[in-house]
DNA sequence: CTTTATTTGTACTAATCGGTAAAAAACTAA
DNA sequence: TTAGTTTTTTACCGATTAGTACAAATAAAG
């Protein structure tokens, strides 16, 4: 194993964190395909040869940049499924999405859902990669709302595969409201509304 | 104007209309710039001058095929409109969308959607009209729920704004999961709780 | 200072992108 | 048959794409 601290060699001069920080924003705004190399290189600060060095290429460089995207700070799925009720991970769940999907710190919609949606054969990997990222986090709301059916919060006959379906729904669509122009105020009423029938699949009958 | 009976020079050797419909399920799988030019006229059956004379351009094209695409007999949008209540017009847009995105005939999901959602800057003015369709059409929804609150089938104090951008949410989102995969049967699931929650909002309080 | 290892900037590659010039081909009108 | 008009085919254009070869630069190690 290396060393992280001795280092032989010319020092890397840039910051790899910062470099992925900038090339997320890059594939946010424009997608896998529609971020150029040009359009990475300027961001990230560096030149084609470092970018290679540092990421692999592209694609990895992608995949390394939705992985940053979805365990940062802000990102609101994995904390909203350790809320103690179901109707509190839907809450969070609903108003995270409607707060981060309109954030103007950052590009409008979510990169998971945007990145590479419809794309050309060429970027197939990473299409396939980004719906098994959604595929995967819908099975893991789903699984926390088992969970709080084995829990008595849910009626005995409540479908937690539709539910969750219901959830990702939301969020996925208001990521496709966000990059349309929508405010945060209307996400927020959106999310209301979905939590009202939420609400109400809770309740037997 | 001209006689389209009798026309001068070379006549042309495929159809106009079924060339653009190749060119719409091309777009409609690749999105506007994941569609190459070669993709399009291999499946439009046509070679590149002959697509140029025809229909201006490659953004040309993606326009007049996203035309055909919404106004083409299974589209549901427009005719859920005309449902005679606020209710019947939401029930038929939701099982709609839930019909039409995974329908097997075509590609999954929604060409106003997924056409240039994230994309290079040279496809920005095709990227504003798909936003202005989506706009319109929820424009055109809310528009309709207002009328159906001035005939007094929804509580004074409803937003039909919010409202109509809960149906939107649940159409562009189920857009979504079906691209993702999502079966037609987990899509009317979610439709049914979709109709569900806009039927709460119909109850004032 | 020399050697070795790594990153840097420059310049390049082959392939593909959207779009078009030019001539042959196929039709109507005279 | 001849002229005029339009479409088809082939071959090409400059620009851009992702990716890389190579040498100069910069560090640690001996």
């Amino acid at each position: 194993m290396s060393d992280s601290q001795t280092q032989v060699g010319r020092p890397r001069a840039f910051d790899l964190d910062k470099a992925l920080q900038k090339a997320l924003e890059v594939f946010w705004e424009k997608g896998y395909e529609g971020a150029s190399l040009p359009d990475l290189t300027e961001a990230m600060g560096i030149n084609k040869p470092s970018l290679y060095a540092a990421f692999g290429n592209k694609e990895q460089l992608f995949l390394k940049a939705v992985e940053l995207y979805e365990n940062r700070p802000c990102a609101f799925f994995k904390p909203a499924l350790l809320q103690p009720t179901a109707y509190q991970v839907a809450e969070h769940m609903l108003f995270g999405a409607a707060a981060a999907n309109a954030d103007p710190s950052h590009p409008k919609g979510c990169v998971v859902v945007q990145g590479a949606l419809s794309c050309s054969d060429s970027a197939n990997n990473v299409k396939q990669a980004l719906i098994e990222k959604r595929r995967n986090g819908e099975l893991q709301l789903q699984q926390r709302l088992e969970q709080a059916k084995a829990a008595g919060e849910l009626p005995a006959d409540a479908d937690c595969g539709a539910l969750a379906s219901y959830l990702v729904v939301q969020i996925q669509g208001m990521s496709i409201q966000a990059a349309s122009g929508a405010s945060a105020e209307r996400l927020q009423q959106v999310a209301a509304i979905a939590l009202q029938g939420f609400k109400a699949m809770l309740q037997p009958g």
